[in-house]
DNA sequence: ATTAAAATTTAGACCAATCTAAAAATTTAT
DNA sequence: ATAAATTTTTAGATTGGTCTAAATTTTAAT
């Protein structure tokens, strides 16, 4: 059994390697857990001690088979929780990930499979992100960046790749929420903005620091 | 604000108060909490310190008003849960009370305030426990135990008062669901067992160890 | 290839919540 | 009223998770 804390270095050691390949730098951990380097140092010991992941001193990090089951089960919670609060409760794709890190730790097989059933078996959460099934499998749906779109396509949004509240709130004013239509004018070789057509209005410039956080397919 | 621990023994000293009169000693927290009685001793000079208990050594304890705040914004967070858990999870009302111990100390006033409209601002928990509203005020309903009813009078089953799962199990095995008809025929002076019939069944004997953790009215 | 800079680890400490064992206060029984 | 039993508190230690400051290792720059 793994504990609260424990859980969390696991989801973001999980969320990390995703991003990048090979190991993940205490650093980058100590970033995200909002603790120092050597309190970090002392936590990968334990995990280390636990089998949860693989740990050589100075060398990074990454998840052994055991760690990346306990991930994939806090992950599936969290998104779990995140439909719920936005679809059940009707909370802003903004509001939920906080309360869902809470949520995420909860422990009961039993109760996440009845939440689950309860939601109708969602396959992603409201940023679009894809769940993982009762086994842990994690889905992977083809999708790009919008910056990476030829002019001309016309694609759907289907996820982000950035959940801060303020990046959240500028998408819902701009008009795009998940699942809009996006038909693609122009790629800007200079500054790697977009010009796009949302939901079929008018084109408009979306800078690429936005447009590399949109996923379409 | 206060710790996940601390709203525990808050919780705990409210409910104790609300059984017995006068202050609730050391002991019977150590019971409640699972932990001994040094350990409980440290912890009240710590809420004491925090002006959420009047404490005294060697003369039990009482809750503040501010204690009593919190500990009604806790219990209305766990009846709630309970609800949601057995309402539109499925739950069965003798599985519950862990899963909402957990729940109960997310703490998110927008997160509750929604979670009590979703479930149409229920006034009372599975057991019938009745739920503060959000300014923290308990309803007191009127209502009895079984074990004080009069032969011949019949009455509805509105709560109970002890919540361990092999007790509710057996009120459901007996068909004894809140809100079923009770129709007493007679209560024994002997051994107190009351002879009662349950939704227009024929009569049955409910020990006096059951029927006085039965609220009726 | 050295050196400077950056990243990481060790050493030693702290806080919250708990424990055991022993001391002190209160209650109960004679 | 005094002794015995019970309850409660104190003293001192432990565990999990964190910290700062200093030491060490790795990486980058010349």
């Amino acid at each position: 059994m793994s504990s609260f804390t424990e859980e969390n270095y696991l989801k973001i050691i999980y969320n990390l390697s995703a991003w990048q390949e090979g190991e993940v730098s205490t650093n980058a951990l100590a970033e995200q857990t909002q603790t120092r380097a050597a309190s970090v140092t002392d936590m990968l010991r334990k995990l280390a001690d636990k089998n949860l992941i693989h740990y050589k001193k100075y060398q990074g990090v990454r998840l052994t088979p055991e760690g990346e089951r306990v991930a994939l089960q806090v992950i599936r919670k969290h998104r779990l929780w995140e439909v719920f609060l936005v679809d059940k409760l009707g909370f802003g794709w903004d509001e939920v990930h906080p309360l869902a890190e809470e949520l995420e730790h909860i422990n009961s097989e039993k109760l996440i499979q009845k939440l689950d059933a309860f939601l109708g078996h969602p396959s992603a959460d409201p940023h679009g992100d894809p769940i993982p099934d009762p086994a842990g499998r994690m889905p992977h749906p083809e999708h790009c960046r919008l910056t990476e779109v030829v002019p001309g396509q016309a694609v759907v949004l289907v996820g982000v790749t950035e959940h801060s509240a303020p990046f959240l709130q500028f998408l819902d004013r701009t008009g795009l929420t998940l699942g809009c239509r996006l038909e693609v004018v122009e790629v800007n070789a200079f500054d790697g903005s977009v010009q796009v057509g949302i939901s079929g209005n008018a084109p408009q410039f979306v800078s690429q620091a936005v447009a590399r956080n949109l996923l379409v397919s």
